[in-house]
DNA sequence: GAGAAACAGGACCAAATTGGTCCTCATTAT
DNA sequence: ATAATGAGGACCAATTTGGTCCTGTTTCTC
């Protein structure tokens, strides 16, 4: 139903397991390897995740890539973003947001803003560091205020 | 960077338009032609729609569709799903969940359960009223907990 | 009872997007 | 100097999506 394309879902994991072991480099041949992304496409992804600045790179030999942040100051979203381009639910919501014909009378556009500002909040506290543990997830964020939602604790039935 | 496909869009725009006049019948031509939406497409939506629950549908001549319950009670989720199927934010989040290879050792599947779940929840709590009244958008949502989240709550920057 | 208008269901095709591969260049340690 | 590694981009294949069409079936009207 929402699809979040295959190259973004191997980030997020090629960047868990980066995350890791922080303090030693890792080349895009054993990342793919340990991650079993498949290597031309790990090298592609950690090429956008390092020109986003989330990677910081060490070329020629002995090189490979480092996480340019903190694991708790990387969130969901900006990896997503650095590989698949930013939030965009439907068409009428990108960048300029010009593309939709029916922008003067559809009634509905309003309505997607605010899913995706929700959706797109709701990855945005989630921070990388939250994917490594899965023994204690999200506790971070769960706040009192955050807590008594319920939005983020998993339902019964996953 | 998420896709909410073509079809997904189109349906929430039919429905509310539908709900937008209720106690007639809306054929499928006219809601075709009222929403812009491309006439067989919306048939083959509305036809999904109807089979899901979410219209009734009413044969022969003068026939056409309505909304089968009050808009309050029609989530967004309902309605992504009836014509996408379940949400399903990566591919070893699918159904039986059977096909991701890394299944034990992944140690990102929790979280991307999380993630799903939160967005689930967040769309489910909005329903196809919602989506009308852009003058008071999610006002039903907006308790107190809820409003302290600040999770609904549309960035200024949109 | 006949015909027209509308939904039901599914087969099928075209095109856009995705994702995977490869090649060449730049950088750096030994 | 050489080998290993990242940078960047061109390119191709295949899946997915979405749009079209055709053949029923139902029901109202004349």
């Amino acid at each position: 139903m929402i699809r979040l394309s295959r190259l973004a879902d191997y980030s997020v994991v090629l960047m868990t397991h980066i995350a890791g072991d922080t303090g030693c480099l890792h080349t895009a041949a054993a990342a793919a390897a340990a991650t079993h992304v498949p290597e031309p496409t790990a090298g592609k992804i950690l090429k956008a995740l390092s020109r986003h600045g989330l990677l910081d790179s060490q070329r020629g030999i002995n090189g490979g890539y480092t996480l340019a942040r903190a694991p708790e100051d990387i969130s969901v979203t900006e990896i997503i973003a650095a590989v698949d381009g930013p939030i965009a639910l439907t068409e009428c919501l990108d960048a300029d947001g010009g593309a939709c014909s029916l922008e003067t009378t559809c009634p509905t556009r309003s309505g997607w803003h605010k899913i995706n500002a929700a959706i797109r909040r709701a990855l945005d506290a989630i921070a990388l560091a939250d994917m490594m543990d899965p023994l204690a997830p999200f506790a971070s964020l769960s706040g009192p205020a955050m807590g008594a939602t319920g939005v983020f604790q998993d339902s019964s039935k996953h």
